[in-house]
DNA sequence: TAGATTGTTAATCGATTAACAATC
DNA sequence: TAGATTGTTAATCGATTAACAATC
């Protein structure tokens, strides 16, 4: 049963799609007609092998002795990312994140849709931040299977991070993603991606302690 | 000249330390006194093996036989990450995500000092939030020099985020971590951590669709 | 001492890079 | 046609896993 053996794309691989995307997109912008894996892979950092070994996961989108073409090649990786059809997203904690998140017009432009925020917060149910409206958690599964929501945004403390997660996987969400600095889970076929906000401080905190150090030890072989 | 050459530890493994740091911080915060390489890896989803060698770019902290003592463990990976000196930092752009950040606790918890949020809106000047005070942003360079702040976070919008990162290329500072959806270029000697907010969410919309792509597959193959 | 578990070397696996025939 | 650049196979590189002697 070799034919329905899915190639397994790996996670290195799909992390780069948004970065391809955000590059063609840019050269989109610029009406340049057509790149090569070579001028891609140079904007980007990437290899021209690598550029052409990560496309070919998908499909063959190029030409030989032409390259690629920009505008098809966009509209591929927007449809391999999902991209073509419109998601409908709920932001759940309408706290000072979730605001700036509902605020956040990159989202719109790339199809993901807000269409509402959820918090128990009797101040903030009924209000509504940039146009966005603040409803009360108790109608979420309601809210979320009536408007047929793809996508929940969670933005509320740690502590009330789980439970959220297990309201939604009762609903017909199919993603979640996660703001609180806990690790949650979800119900089957709901996929979550976890954001770790302190990780990526904490990253940048031991490189500045790494070229400190390195610059230490220079030093001391220099004298 | 070996004896300087410096061993370059992976990304891969620089990204696994914030995750091993909160592991043993909770072990730690449950009393647990020692854990095992395998327990360990057990609750992470790593191998021992993976635990080991990570733990052995750094140093021998553990004892054969006995396994890893956690506090002793916390503290070491905490030293590497940088965390035994307690690091000043200010948000530049207080919007409602600057906003987010600055009242965000976990990064007081893990010695991340918030001093100061910048802007150039006189609405928001010489107001505080939760207790951070929004100072004028011609006065930024004077003020990072001054109290010696460590790292700058950017929130701002996307034109303004590589004009920033010049302005704090001129001062002190040593680490940008930056929230803008540019990749933004600083002064030598300055580390930046730039955040794709949009990146994760692409990510979880390919999987979300790479998920159901499966299923129909699957459900074709049963027919 | 015996059992447990490390630190470390060797084996495996996977991802990146190089090379080149195919072809536009 | 000649030049360019792909898709793809092979080679290399790096990271993960397995194995085991050292030792607490």
């Amino acid at each position: 049963m070799a034919s329905d053996e899915v190639k397994k794309v790996s996670l290195a691989v799909i992390r780069r799609l948004p970065k391809y995307h955000k590059c063609l997109g840019e050269l989109l912008q610029k009406n340049v007609e057509r790149v090569s894996s070579q001028e891609l892979g140079r904007i980007l950092g990437f290899t021209a092998s690598q550029v052409r070994q990560d496309l070919n996961n998908f499909g063959e989108f190029g030409q030989q002795g032409y390259g690629y073409n920009v505008e098809q090649l966009y509209n591929e990786i927007a449809k391999i990312l999902g991209l073509n059809t419109e998601h409908k997203m709920v932001i759940v904690g309408a706290g000072k994140l979730g605001q700036a998140l509902a605020g956040y017009g990159d989202f719109e432009r790339h199809g993901f849709k807000i269409l509402a925020l959820f918090d128990v917060n009797p101040n903030l149910i009924g209000s509504s931040i940039r146009g966005v409206p603040v409803h009360d958690m108790k109608d979420i599964i309601y809210f979320i299977n009536e408007n047929e929501v793809d996508i929940a945004v969670i933005t509320v403390p740690r502590e009330n991070a789980q439970e959220v997660a297990d309201t939604l996987s009762q609903t017909l969400i199919k993603g979640i993603w996660n703001f609180a600095p806990v690790e949650v889970k979800a119900g089957p076929g709901v996929i979550v991606e976890n954001v770790h906000l302190l990780d990526g401080l904490l990253t940048l905190s031991y490189r500045m302690n790494e070229s400190r150090l390195t610059q230490k030890l220079k030093k001391i072989h220099e004298e």
